[in-house]
DNA sequence: GACCAGGCACATC
DNA sequence: GATGTGCATGGT
């Protein structure tokens, strides 16, 4: 009898709990930080993400307000560290255009709104994919939505459990389907498949290291 | 010097 | 609809 995926994926989230510890995510002090690290996230190394938050704070502009005032061109020069720096200022002027035609500028006022209904809404704005706009709903709202990424992505292929048909929200349904709805669970799940993936499924695994490496066989 | 990192939009076929 | 490409810094 095959073990059913609910509770293949419980206790693989046990499994890495129980290995790593609670990350404590998302490494940010306000819900603008999170969306803003979320966008500046894209592709790049969070350290460099880090240097540009940095740049931000100095200078006052890690406020919805200021970041609307600030030309594209400074704002670019402060995030450059994070790469990409001229499409990212781009996309970080969207999202604060989009709060503030919408929302009056006001976070709170968005995070009131379900989030069926503000996915979409996010998936709008230029520069925000499915993943920003799932990061941004989870971990800037509290919003019960799982997150999927490279890491995930590469993990589930490591298991023989992606094919290649698998798109974004194949991947995300079949955890928002075997997995109770639960922000905390979908905040730490996602952190910890990151831990994961950084510390283990590396291009050039590490499988060996694992401490999901018995999966394969015993699922 | 090559490769990698918590994507996304856009051009082209 | 699928595939390829540009975007860019900083660490290993």
């Amino acid at each position: 009898m095959k073990t059913p995926p609910s509770a293949q994926l419980t206790r693989i989230y046990k499994s890495l709990l129980q290995h790593f510890g609670p990350q404590h995510w998302w490494p940010g002090e306000t819900r603008f930080e999170i969306i803003v690290g979320a966008i500046l996230t894209q592709n790049t190394n969070w350290e460099n993400v880090t240097k540009a938050i940095r740049n931000l704070k100095g200078s006052g502009l890690l406020t919805p307000l200021a970041m609307r005032k600030v030309s594209r061109a400074r704002l670019a020069q402060k995030i450059r560290p994070s790469g990409y720096y001229n499409i990212k200022a781009r996309r970080l002027k969207h999202f604060v255009g989009f709060l503030f035609s919408q929302y009056q500028g006001s976070l709170r006022k968005m995070a009131g709104v379900p989030w069926e209904t503000l996915r979409p809404k996010l998936l709008a704005v230029n520069g925000i994919g499915p993943e920003t706009a799932d990061s941004i709903l989870l971990y800037a709202f509290g919003k019960p939505v799982f997150v999927v990424d490279a890491y995930t992505k590469r993990f589930l292929s490591r298991h023989k459990r992606l094919s290649s048909e698998n798109d974004y929200h194949d991947i995300q349904a079949f955890f928002m389907r075997h997995l109770k709805r639960d922000t905390r669970l979908f905040n730490e799940y996602h952190a910890l498949l990151v831990r994961l993936g950084k510390d283990y499924c590396r291009p050039v695994p590490r499988c060996i290291l694992c401490p999901l490496r018995e999966l394969s066989r015993r699922t």
